[in-house]
DNA sequence: GACTGCCTCCGACATATGTAGTAGACTTTC
DNA sequence: GAAAGTCTACTACATATGTCGGAGGCAGTC
């Protein structure tokens, strides 16, 4: 799903960031990454992020915990994917090649780039 | 800029393959392409990509001619920019990585990375 | 036991975006 | 020259998203 705007991924990296949390702990940890929002804003985006299955709570105590159901990695693929869809219909090769010529990569992921490529050489048809 | 919703961009990828068009041919375009959008929400769609200035109308026939005044690579660009800061606070490499990971490259493709990645190893520091 | 603080629940409102209908002007065609 | 077709301009409306305020409940604190 691509449905998350851009308030409520804030929120859902935090949770991935910190680990279960309330309300009150995801609005301390954004208010230290300089974002202003109001107690109850976050407490919305994280109800949304509840009812779009992104997050479950745990409502046991009076301060409810939330924690991510699912992994940063399944959402940055699902983002991915849909821009690769929406720009290159669905070919991610060029993709590959812009970001790797416009981007500065460092030098351990330049490595472990040349590993990959090397692989997908072997196996390419 | 970022502000582009999934159908604006249609248009304007829509625009990029066909070069200057009408409403209506932009239309026909997207109704070859499956999109079955009315007349109207087509013209509002270039309307308001006209006022966020990604298009420039010329006026001087009946039905105006629409083009882009931005490359594809351009907002391409912008919108990787956007997803990496977001998804990974600025760091290309690790969405490159996954991409190459994840996403399955053409043989030409896979060519073109490793010229490139030999480029990059050349000067990388 | 009234005050304060923290929490959840609801409701609200603005802006962005997708989608489209209607009115009115102009053109082409019998 | 009336009918039909094509265009733009304007308006409208639903849904998504960002942002909050207020009400009401419960727990310490003087």
């Amino acid at each position: 799903m691509n449905d998350v705007g851009r308030a409520e991924l804030e929120v859902l990296k935090a949770l991935w960031e910190t680990g279960p949390a309330t309300v009150r702990e995801v609005l301390n940890f954004l208010h230290q990454r300089g974002r202003r929002s109001a107690y109850t804003t976050v407490q919305t985006l994280l109800t949304r992020l509840e009812q779009k299955r992104y997050v479950v709570s745990d409502k046991s105590d009076v301060a409810h915990v939330f924690r991510t159901r699912v992994s940063r990695d399944r959402v940055t693929r699902s983002r991915l994917r849909t821009l690769v869809s929406q720009l290159y219909d669905g070919a991610a090769g060029p993709l590959v090649l812009q970001l790797v010529r416009s981007e500065s990569l460092t030098k351990d992921e330049i490595a472990e780039l040349q590993r990959l490529v090397e692989g997908l050489d072997a196996r390419s048809s």
